[in-house]
This record gives structure tokens, sequence and C-alpha cells, in this order.
DNA sequence: TCTTGACATGGAGTTAACTCCATGTGATAA
DNA sequence: TTATCACATGGAGTTAACTCCATGTCAAGA
């Protein structure tokens, strides 16, 4: 796959792609002859794991550090886990924390929908 | 309050304070004759507000909105509601992103425990 | 053969959200 | 009265994560 199909699959800017693959997030894509990315279906895996990391938050050094241990081998597997472990408890207590700033949220709106209930808006 | 207390009290940098002031996110906080903040109540409560619903990552843009059409009255709490709702759509589908991250993190370390349990820690 | 379009690279620029710094002031302790 | 100290202000610098740009190459169509 070109690098503007892989773009479009997953909605992630070219330039982006480019940026993982350089700053070591994304291992190196293949190549053809005349030196153009060919995503192969491990570099696409790699994508949508890094995009769907990235948008839980996860930071880009974490999927580094993740990323160059993968490339090590199999003896890393423990480094590995462990990254894996801490993010997914730094992961948990965020969405505890946006779960009650949620409903925070619904009781501000609720609030508001009250003012404006019972006589606010005119009868007739 | 004085800065510095406030501060403590929030774990908010006073330069952070500061800086939501002059960007008008946070209303203008009482001085003391000689010009030194003293927050009182309602300071210390829009810190508190906006501490949560920063860290819940609504963006600094929306908060300010939403603190300009306080401070014009009442008029505006339509408009306000719907900052807000428009705030909890976004974070209700973050908080679902994040879910199912968390749930693909999950599953990808029982593997790595997979791996590494039933014989490769060795017996003995 | 010439042109066009997608792609490559290295490096500079941008954005959001702070964070730091230089300089100045008023209140208080020694 | 002098030395601190916490604080004030305006402006510059930083960080993470992109995003944009100038310049160059290569393959394919006119």
């Amino acid at each position: 796959m070109t690098i503007s199909e892989v773009s479009k699959k997953y909605d992630i800017s070219t330039d982006t792609l480019r940026y993982y693959e350089r700053i070591g997030l994304l291992p190196h894509v293949p190549r053809t002859k005349s030196g153009l990315r060919d995503y192969d279906e491990n570099s696409c895996k790699s994508v949508e794991f890094i995009k769907c990391m990235r948008n839980a938050g996860l930071p880009i050094e974490a999927l580094i550090e993740y990323m160059t241990l993968f490339k090590e081998g199999d003896s890393t597997a423990e480094a590995r886990m462990a990254i894996l472990i801490e993010q997914r408890e730094a992961l948990i207590s965020r969405i505890e924390e946006m779960k009650s700033t949620l409903s925070r949220l619904d009781r501000k709106i609720e609030m508001y929908k009250g003012i404006c209930s019972p006589g606010c808006c005119g009868k007739k």
C-alpha cells in the first residue's frame, strides 16, 4: 500500500505517518525499488495499533519504548508488558476522572434545564 | 487566600493561576490594597471547576467561552448550556474510545502473561 | 521528450497549554 | 533603615505532537 492509501484508510496524514517513522515509533516501512514506502500488513497493523493508543492518550514516548523493545525480540517481553501495565493504570485513572467530570457536567446541564423549565419559557 | 495557598490547595502552579486569569479563563480575582491577589470563595470555586474540566480534557478555548458568557449574566444561560452539552458529547466519545483501548490493553497484557506462564519461567 | 503528480528528505514552523524570566513593588523581620 | 520575601507584570521560552515547506527524484501519460 502506498502512503496515501494508508493515510486514507486510517485517517492519519501522510506527514504524520512519515513523522512516526522518523522518530522511531513506526518500524521501518518497506520500500519499492525507487524508494517509495510500500506498507505491508505488519506496517499497517502497527499504524492501527499506534492510532488506537494515541487516541486514548498514551504518550508517544511510551509507545516508542514499546516499539523499540519489540524490535529487540522476545527477550524484552517482560519489559514490554511492564510498559503496557503502567499505561493501563494511567488510562484507568484518566477514565475514572473523566467519568466523574461527566457526571458533574450532567448535573450542571440538568440545572440549566431546570432554570428554563417551569415558567421561564412563557405560557402562551 | 493568597495565590500560593490556592496553588497548594488545588495543586496548580501560581504561574498557571495567573495565566488562566490573563487569558480570561479565570474571572478577575479580587486584590488587596497593595495589588496582591486575594482569592475569595467564588474565585476558588472557579479554580476548582476549571481544574476539573481541564483534567477531563476540555479545551481551554471552550472554557473561556463558557466563563465569558457567565460574566455576561443570565441571558446567556442558553448558550452556556449549549457549550456544556457539546463538551459532554465530546467527553462521552473520548471515554468510549478510551474504554475500548483499555480492553485492548487488557487483552494484550493477558497475552503476555500467557506467554510467560506454563513453562517459560522454569520449574523448581 | 516533456510534463505532471505522487512521493522522498531534512528542517523549519505551528498550536495548545503552560512555564520561566527579568524587573519592580510593598510589607515585614532584623 | 535595610534586607528579604512573596507577589506583580509583560514577554520570552518550552514541550509534545504534529504540520508545512523547499527542493529533489522517479514513473507514467501526452
